[in-house]
DNA sequence: TTATTTTATCTACAAAATAGAATTTTATTG
DNA sequence: CAATAAAATTCTATTTTGTAGATAAAATAA
């Protein structure tokens, strides 16, 4: 990937960020994507991901007001940019493409 | 990713199989990726991906008989496996939750 | 003021993506 | 038949993503 490309990790970060908007920081994120993926994913995981994808501009983030919680830093929120919706937007609309266009004798062969 | 999941190039290459099927090969994908995305792929990159994919278990391959064509050796036909098949169908159910599931407010912020 | 909780950041390693060079096989041409 | 050209796969190396675990910081509770 040359930098405009997002990884599969990276794509479900981005959507995971749309459906928990407009409270989307590394624990409800990792929260909601193990719940769905029934992968065990960590934190950290999450962090790496959410600071390249902001990197590359498809994301923007600012930190919260403190809660009223036990602790923990101030979370930081992230939000998709207009170029992260489009670039997310355009993989779907490829990949449904491709499906529309599947031969499905392709998957009764086995 | 621990070998179970789809990257996003080798989910692309395994959409490209199903739409070319039964005549995709190294440079059948290549040429229908290249078209599609618009990036400019290499043959060395959909090998690879070939290879891993197949190692997988999510595609099985098959030396198709030699051309009338001017050279090269022959062709190397790839073919999803069922496995591969769940396993393209699920990623697609999770990312199509997902969508459904974003809050839209989340793309008109910019 | 010390401990506990919640969060983010850092460091390191594994796997996937990418690029380019090298190799193999086949057919054509002289 | 030897030399050349074409079509394809395979190899080698590097960068980017994905994953894990340890560490650090901030806030409240005891």
């Amino acid at each position: 990937m040359k930098g405009t490309n997002l990884g599969e990790f990276e794509e479900l970060v981005m959507l995971a960020i749309g459906v928990l908007h407009p409270k989307a920081y590394g624990v409800s994120i990792k929260d909601e994507l193990t719940e769905r993926t029934g992968r065990q994913i960590t934190l950290s995981a999450v962090h790496a991901s959410l600071h390249r994808l902001a990197e590359k501009g498809f994301l923007e983030s600012q930190f919260g007001e403190s809660s009223n919680k036990r602790g923990g830093k101030r979370k930081k929120y992230f939000f998709i940019t207009a170029f992260g919706a489009k670039t997310l937007e355009e993989a779907k609309l490829m990949r449904e493409q491709l499906w529309k266009d599947v031969n499905k004798v392709a998957f009764q062969n086995n």
